[in-house]
DNA sequence: TCAGATAACCTAACGTCGTTAAGTAACGTG
DNA sequence: CACGTTACTTAACGACGTTAGGTTATCTGA
């Protein structure tokens, strides 16, 4: 707060007319990251094929984490205490998860998936959850000092094998 | 520090007397999960074939994450300074990713991947990051305060889909 | 056996942090 | 021009991690 304040020239004390709290200002910010990441996977939207569309989402999920680590963390990983409901203001159509699932129910209807998957949650949850380790993985990198002996693969190569590992596992045809 | 120390019955100060600061303390607790976390991954060393040994461990790594959330956070997700390469005292030999990577190596050998899979480290990275991204989701729940329309499906019923969907990826004959 | 070192622990205090209380200056509205 | 609201200030509180300095118990060696 008082770090916050000194670069905008104000006390510490002047944010709190404009936010209650650390979390609500924390918040606020954390949501203009997940409109942010949003945004970047909405474009997408211009690809024709859905099953295209949630392997490019994937890929530019991680490098959306890998380009923008401090963001992502603190989207994801900073403990905060839960926000009120009525400061849950993201909108769907501006949710990047809202978007994978869409695209999970389309490629479900034209039958791209092998017919034990019939449950676009899960599913949407496999693909999401897949990329979402890896850029985990990528932005706690430090932490790895822990596992020396961790070699850890750029994340684009590994973007891109998961993504093709994870399709490749639930398409009922491999064009890839 | 403080809460500690009263809960042990001892001033904050005697801490001071047995570990350097706060960080080595807590990176010792962590080093001691990580222990527990490799011995649990460890157990799956009974099972015969590599590629049930890898599955189980999926499996397990998430339910350990489930189990005990507190401390996975804390292992993975906590920031904290690196560590001295002093301080880094963990074994591989009780290290839950060394044996991940030597069971990869293992059914490598008896040729259970498709041929386009030939780096183990990508391999065993791609193992881990799928099932880690599911833990991290699982671990964090409350921050999709966010997503209310996120319906997380059972870490247990999304843990099998998704070691069975990596499996189907990257395994040559797909047993299950 | 006893001096001296070492270890384990204490109290007091410092600086930093998030936050609150109380006050002041500027501004828009009747 | 009075008045409430807004934007901001200084001063201070309590909690935190940490340090300095002192006290007591325990162990070691001549």
């Amino acid at each position: 707060m008082r770090r916050i304040a000194d670069q905008i020239g104000y006390t510490a004390t002047a944010i709190y007319h404009h936010f209650a709290d650390k979390d609500a200002l924390l918040n606020e910010l954390c949501l203009n990251d997940f409109r942010a990441l949003g945004e970047a996977l909405r474009q997408m939207e211009q690809l024709p094929d859905p099953i295209d569309r949630i392997r490019a989402m994937g890929v530019n999920y991680i490098k959306f984490a890998v380009n923008h680590p401090e963001q992502f963390r603190f989207m994801f990983l900073v403990e905060r205490p839960i926000p009120g409901p009525d400061v849950i203001t993201i909108d769907p159509a501006e949710d990047g998860y809202a978007f994978l699932l869409a695209n999970v129910h389309e490629a479900m209807e034209r039958g791209a998936f092998l017919p034990a998957f019939t449950d676009a949650e899960l599913l949407a949850q496999i693909f999401w959850g897949s990329v979402h380790g890896l850029a985990v993985i990528h932005v706690t990198k430090p932490r790895d000092g822990i596992h020396p002996w961790l070699d850890l693969r750029e994340p684009g190569e590994s973007a891109e094998a998961m993504v093709d590992v994870v399709c490749r596992g639930v398409l009922k045809s491999t064009s890839a």
